[in-house]
DNA sequence: TACATTAGTCAACTATGGTTTACTAAAAAT
DNA sequence: ATTTTTAGTAAACCATAGTTGACTAATGTA
């Protein structure tokens, strides 16, 4: 194989180029999310349990099972996030031993602004795109998703 | 802003599912690698190498500076990679301080062997895409990595 | 020729994002 | 009622991927 052909073949793996824009992306999203939340102190760990809290209130245990981590590790990342000012903490009026985990959605921190933040990321791509393109894209990218996340080998 | 709209918001949002995505390939990226080359000790960090060597053999600086990391972390990723007999060095004929890096181009363990890892995940895309729908959504997304490699702010 | 810079390496340290072990308290099962 | 399981936490530990500092040897420059 030569440099040419392995040049060609970077740029020609859908996959490679997937891989690539996302971690741009997400590069930019953490960026933006700090700056939403003017909190220079939220890493990659606490944004990466958003997808897995819910509206109405989500247990510890639950979002440490929906991730696949321990529940040790979620309480100690929502425990920072309280501090934070993202999330809060109510008791379960069903079970006195939980938890339940839940976004704030007033004062300065709320996900509204940190939805702004990733927005502002779509905005850009609209831009260059047109929203045509943009939609049309959206749609072919969670398709893949699907795809991988019903597939379970090959 | 209620569950629905919540849960709506991020399956609307093209960032997030191209972050997404690509967490889920390269997942399977670095497992069919692993089993490419036989080498379970392979790390995300080794094959992060990858992009910043060139087939005509590219320095152990060169490297470093490209990927925007210190040389002593690249020196040591390399070595590991040259025991796994995946890279190989040789002596800089122009400066005797140098040492290139190389990708093995025979042995057991070849770069090809790892694009035919790589690509077999195309594959899958392309089987439930077609050939015609992949094409262009390659086309899309390796417009996205421009965008997101040429802004430099928002 | 002497001095500064660069290539590479080693060892010690650091940040991140976990896990495992051990514990308390509440709930569920027998 | 006793036992077992579950929710949550704290502390110690671990793997990964990097940094910084100190050094050698080769190169480039005044």
């Amino acid at each position: 194989m030569k440099k040419s052909d392995f040049e060609k073949q970077k740029g020609a793996s859908l996959s490679h180029q997937l891989i690539k824009v996302g971690r741009l992306i997400n590069e930019r999203g953490l960026a933006a999310a700090r700056n939403a939340f003017h909190i220079p102190e939220l890493k990659q760990s606490h944004l990466d349990l958003f997808p897995y809290i819910d509206f109405e209130g989500t247990s510890v245990s639950e979002v440490a099972k929906r991730k696949g981590v321990s529940k040790q590790s979620v309480s100690k990342l929502v425990q920072e996030m309280v501090h934070m000012k993202i999330l809060f903490l109510k008791k379960d009026p069903e079970d006195s031993r939980s938890k339940l985990v839940f976004f704030k959605t007033s004062g300065p921190f709320t996900i509204q602004k940190g939805f702004e933040a990733l927005m502002s990321i779509d905005r850009l791509l609209i831009d260059h795109l047109g929203e045509k393109s943009y939609t049309s894209a959206l749609k072919k990218v969670s398709d893949f998703v699907e795809i991988f996340q019903s597939e379970n080998q090959n």
